[in-house]
DNA sequence: TCATCGCTCATACGAAAGTATGAATTAACA
DNA sequence: TGTTAATTCATACTTTCGTATGAGCGATGA
């Protein structure tokens, strides 16, 4: 959710410069020392990086290959943004995780593959998939 | 539905044989000419014969190719009606129609697929179709 | 004979997908 | 400027998928 996901972030970057203007205005009235200061503002940090980087490595083991599009095989005058969503579709995503990659909502996302279906005739995601790795419009194994 | 097809086709033959029989007596007590007899037999049976027809087409135009396996690149040891399953999951069938082309129950090929995604490690049928073509294991385009 | 494996089935529950409907915004275009 | 297409979003609802759990059965092999 992109919302979400915005939210979080946010929440954690305002968290953190509250902490931090709090801790100026400390040291400014002297009842802080720099070195506590500094030690404090370091384990945001660090807490903000480690965050950070564990959702990092989360994203990054469940990422799949994506597959690759055909440029001149668009039978179904599917719109730009359809074919990304079709693409990751294809390539073993939920709507949802489509959803974050592309920021945009859910709604979003269901709406583009209902529109995807209609377009293709199909009934189904994994409908969709076959009969647009069949046309070649997606490219299963790149051939060099 | 095996179940809900073979009831709808129960209850079709059964409304023709009594209607046959039905018309037969009449027949007998000689209330309706032999005409009239073979005349609504035979609408009986055109009109079983068009439900089927519809419905054949309708089985005929929904049905997709069904894509082809490898037969050296079994990498997870699926089981063979695990590979069958796979198969057809990846030819876009749903759940359903894959009990019903195989004749058995839906909650067996649930479990058919739950095994399927943990021998492969996936989490989803999109995921999985897509692991077993980048595999090699199903073959989307044949090559001569 | 006992254990294992593959296959089958059921029920119940939660998660994801898909449909329907309506609506707002923006950009391109006649 | 009015129209159209693309994109976005929401809410409510139905369908399909997926998991968990437990169970029965037949074949295979130690």
């Amino acid at each position: 959710m992109p919302k979400k996901a915005l939210l979080i972030y946010g929440l954690i970057c305002a968290t953190a410069i509250v902490v931090l203007n709090a801790g100026k205005f400390t040291l400014a009235a002297g009842l802080l020392q720099l070195e506590v200061y500094i030690g404090i503002a370091g384990i945001v940090f660090l807490a903000l990086g480690i965050y950070m980087g564990v959702q990092w490595v989360q994203n990054k083991s469940k990422q799949n290959d994506v597959y690759q599009l055909s440029n001149n095989n668009n039978s179904w005058q599917l719109s730009p943004r359809e074919l990304e969503v079709l693409q990751l579709m294809a390539s073993g995503f939920t709507n949802q995780e489509i959803a974050d990659k592309l920021f945009v909502s859910l709604p979003t996302i269901k709406t583009h593959s209902s529109n995807i279906y209609q377009k293709m005739n199909v009934k189904r995601r994994t409908q969709a998939i076959q009969t647009a790795i069949q046309s070649g419009l997606i490219l299963t194994h790149t051939k060099d």
